[in-house]
DNA sequence: TCTCGCAAAAGTGCATGCAATCGCTGTGCC
DNA sequence: GGCACAGCGATTGCATGCACTTTTGCGAGA
């Protein structure tokens, strides 16, 4: 009451903490297994333990902290397997996308999809990191509408932003504008042609890519000493 | 405390609070749209408000519920598209368990999948619909499991907990044991052989039936009075 | 020295109280 | 007669305090 939320954005004070804690634990300010004791993060935050509590339940749902009961929260440890496997299911996902996609999107989202990406080859002969990483999240996302299933919808995006931290990896590699544009050629191709089997095939391969480029990356992770190779097109 | 959970079962008081809201949920006890007041439910459980706002919460991140900040949380509406979409997500992801595990399971999973699928044989002659679908249960989480997956394994039970509600329809079906058998059976011949292709199409055709069947049965109830009673406290 | 046990401390889980917000209703103004 | 605004009731959101569980540290016995 006395302290102002000054230092944290708008919303309610859960989604306050939502956002600050969850930010600590995607950035690596909180380290994977390192126990989260809410009296500290209330006190950290200057609010109570109710939010905190709250905050932390959330988190928890969405993989990000690991709950026990009575034994309190901690920071989620990703293993390199379970990274694999969030990699892999969204590899699948996204082909499922791109073939409901190719076989449902209306005509106006057909359109829509062509001219966007059509717009972002202006972005890979700039370089134009930044705005490209827009488009390509706005590229994708119009796959995961155009599948016309709320369901799938929602467990894509779920699973997106549970990858979302492993993606800065991807911006590592050299020349992966020109890559990416053109794998998502591809898929528009297909999907322009309502070639569902084609189209769901190179969105499962397109992102395959990002997923050796983060395998790539966690394994430079300090804790992981791991020379690992991520097994994922079948 | 002066509180007796006399009435509630075991676990946590949160978990309690998520088991006894959940059940009235999906047994139609309480209605999609319906308010969830925090105060009645407390009072109604004879719980505190917090674990209330927790269990709230979860479900919510369910789905079985609808929160709005300073909003008060409703029973989540279940429209017939998104019914639709769900099953058709469970399809999809049953198809890609089943693909996996044609490819990934070990001697050990392929054996004990099939003994306990020819063990079950004897519960359809037998007409045990219980018991047989405690095996169906078991069958399927075995091919969660045989994806060798950890993430494709919890999106795939999120989905089923989240259908659970809507899985009675098929009990109304007759020869619908035999019927699922016999399609188990497909699964379970194209897995042993390896043959993810087959046993992905088989698994995404047998979800397809259970569907159709709750796609009739959720066509029919339009509120449903619920008969069902499940005895969680009173 | 190692093991087992007990007790204190730490930390989670739940209850309760207060403050803030939302929705509603009644009244005044256009 | 309709719309806007203010006051009020109802309900959610947050803070705080207490009880229970887990854990850890110390001491006694083998």
């Amino acid at each position: 009451m006395s302290g102002k939320r000054s230092l944290i954005r708008a919303g309610t004070t859960v989604d306050q903490m939502v956002r600050a804690i969850g930010d600590r634990i995607v950035t690596g300010f909180l380290r994977p297994g390192e126990k989260l004791d809410e009296a500290s993060l209330a006190a950290r935050f200057d609010v109570s333990r109710t939010p905190v509590r709250e905050a932390l339940g959330r988190l928890s749902a969405m993989g990000l902290v690991e709950r026990r009961p009575n034994r309190g929260a901690t920071v989620a440890v990703v293993t390199q397997e379970h990274l694999a496997s969030m990699f892999e299911s969204m590899a699948e996902l996204e082909a499922i996308c791109a073939r409901f996609s190719a076989e449902r999107m209306t005509a106006g989202e057909r359109r829509a999809l062509e001219i966007e990406h059509q717009a972002s080859a202006r972005l890979v002969q700039l370089g134009a990191e930044e705005d490209y990483e827009y488009f390509n999240t706005e590229f994708h996302t119009r796959l995961y509408r155009g599948a016309h299933s709320k369901h799938i919808y929602e467990l894509t995006v779920m699973t997106r932003s549970r990858l979302a931290p492993f993606r800065r990896a991807q911006f590592m590699l050299p020349g992966r504008l020109a890559k990416s544009w053109q794998e998502h050629d591809i898929i528009v191709t297909a999907i322009m042609r309502g070639d569902s089997a084609a189209a769901g095939q190179a969105a499962k391969d397109h992102v395959s890519i990002v997923s050796e480029a983060s395998a790539v990356f966690a394994a430079v992770d300090p804790m992981k000493p791991a020379t690992v190779s991520i097994g994922v097109s079948s």
